[in-house]
DNA sequence: TTGTATGCGTTATCAA
DNA sequence: TTGATAACGCATACAA
């Protein structure tokens, strides 16, 4: 590894003091243009590029993001990230990535982390930690977006950005009831989760507006990947056979539930109805394609991250935001 | 947001040097053990975190590893990051996620990125610029993993980790022509890929060995997802209507190419097999579930991550890792 | 328009 | 076993 050229070796090599090659890098003003140019010329040919380390200390900004998600493998915080970053790049920042795993000590040694990393800002997905913990820890931060997570603080320095999971459930349910589907079941994802139980609610209320009384034996909790939604379903069906209808908590969990129901001798959509959560690029790659409530998550990354830089910059606009999810109707409906 | 604590706060309050305090957060000896404990307790409750900005300023080691990949929605390198990060966290590392979009300039300014925040390593995965870029960039870490893509310099503070995409694309063919097929078509996925030209080269010993003659028509290059993967095997389906045995670049081409042969009327396996390779979780969620070359993903990443903590740590125990894919036979051969 | 002194929070080095 | 001082690379505040 070679060894960094400074800002004093520029400095000296152009017989100018520091302090002008700092003006120069960073162009600011009150410089002749020239001697700009020269010292321009003169870093790009040294190969020196600013510390950001040391502009860090001297500054406390870093031109640094943390993003938290459960799991980068999911493709739901795969397509959120991969907004989050270009928004990130395009400004000049790099994001530190942390996968939580959904467990909660993981979570509070992510923020410590980040905070110790002194970033400029931080974007939290479907943190788990309770209110109390998560609050203080958000306070550390210069800035802050919260995506699906609440989080009522004096401050301007926080946002929370939330998918309106009651809304797409409560319409989910309702597209079940138009069909004339009556045993609706809802598999509802980690228990644990902020979006589970606001989707339970929406699942509940359709179902009151329906008329149809709600039994807890038509819901059942689970990891949310493929895997865990076959298995859940499994149970799910040899609990209530009659079950004719299936709001999952995301698309993944919406196509383990798929197999189980064909390994059931069911046939989907005529005996079991599927409505998924999220609209991954998996729920119109399988076939049956997947009706599912839709995001444009790319976009939920993006506006993320460019709300976070606003916070940054002072020019707070809102302290909420809301994602409208869209029935996207498909094969398995 | 609150004020940082910092060293000199939690000395003044212990009532004694920065220093002593400095050593007991780091838990270096030559310190009385009682007072050891005090301070430790002191720091604990004025809630202080050494600043790793200035630690890294003071040290010049940063804690922050970098990771480059063409895209992290793509489950591959997805399921790579998880792996990395997992073993990251674990060793008090943070990484930052840079994706390049399959972008010459990005990945140079990626590069540059990383070095400006001065990390301890980066894991560098299919990285398209050319050698003499790649080599100087490199070259300023103090240690860095290419991950597919070989770099022969001087020095052992670079190890290279490979698929084996030669003999794993050979493998395929061979399995192909076993089963007495004929007209082998290659989706080769990018072109300025290096995993691509290994694989072209394991698809064209393949054909030799077998005593196929090779033809350029059944060949066609593409972007490395679903859609693209599905437009040209379109093309190749139409150019050369003989094609019984298909070898994707990808799982995601792989998957693509399956709806392809669907539409034009072919039946697969029994018209047209295909392999994919990587097993992406896809893979085997998809029906038919897909034949694939088989590689840890994960894991991958782990020993990534490992085997960068083992050069930044002095102890470079191999300059070449060779990862052996494994057909993975399931229902589209 | 340019330069000088100072400090950011931490650790290395040397002294006590 | 503990402490004082300098240094890391840069930018801010002020001076020339």
């Amino acid at each position: 590894m070679k060894k960094r050229t400074t800002i004093a070796d520029v400095a000296r090599a152009a017989g100018v003091s520091m302090m002008t090659v700092s003006r120069a890098v960073n162009q600011k003003p009150g410089l002749n243009q020239e001697l700009r140019q020269k010292i321009l010329a003169l870093a790009e040919e040294m190969d020196y590029r600013p510390s950001q380390i040391a502009r860090g200390l001297a500054t406390s900004r870093t031109t640094t993001v943390g993003l938290v998600v459960p799991d980068i493998t999911n493709p739901f915080f795969a397509e959120i990230a991969r907004g989050v970053e270009d928004v990130a790049f395009e400004s000049g920042y790099t994001v530190f990535l942390i996968n939580t795993a959904e467990d909660r000590e993981r979570e509070q040694a992510a923020l410590n982390s980040l905070w110790e990393h002194e970033i400029d800002g931080a974007i939290l997905c479907s943190l788990r930690l309770p209110q109390k913990q998560l609050s203080t820890a958000v306070k550390r931060f210069p800035a802050a977006v919260l995506f699906n997570r609440e989080l009522s603080l004096p401050g301007s320095n926080i946002v929370s950005m939330s998918v309106n999971d009651k809304q797409g459930a409560y319409e989910a349910v309702g597209y079940f009831v138009r069909q004339g589907r009556a045993y609706i079941a809802f598999l509802a994802g980690p228990k644990n989760s902020i979006s589970s139980q606001r989707r339970l609610e929406g699942y509940r209320q359709g179902l009151m507006d329906a008329g149809i009384e709600y039994n807890p034996s038509l819901t059942e909790y689970c990891l949310p990947d493929t895997e865990n939604g076959y298995f859940a379903a499994q149970v799910l069906l040899s609990r209530r056979p009659d079950i004719d209808a299936l709001f999952a908590f995301n698309d993944l969990v919406a196509v383990g539930a798929l197999r189980a129901c064909w390994d059931a001798g069911q046939s989907v959509p005529k005996d079991i109805a599927i409505i998924g959560s999220d609209d991954i690029p998996l729920a119109s790659i399988i076939r049956p394609q997947l009706t599912t409530l839709h995001v444009n998550l790319k976009q939920i990354g993006r506006t993320a991250m460019r709300t976070l830089l606003e916070i940054i910059a002072g020019n707070t606009s809102h302290t909420t935001l809301q994602i409208e999810p869209e029935l996207c109707l498909r094969e398995t409906t």
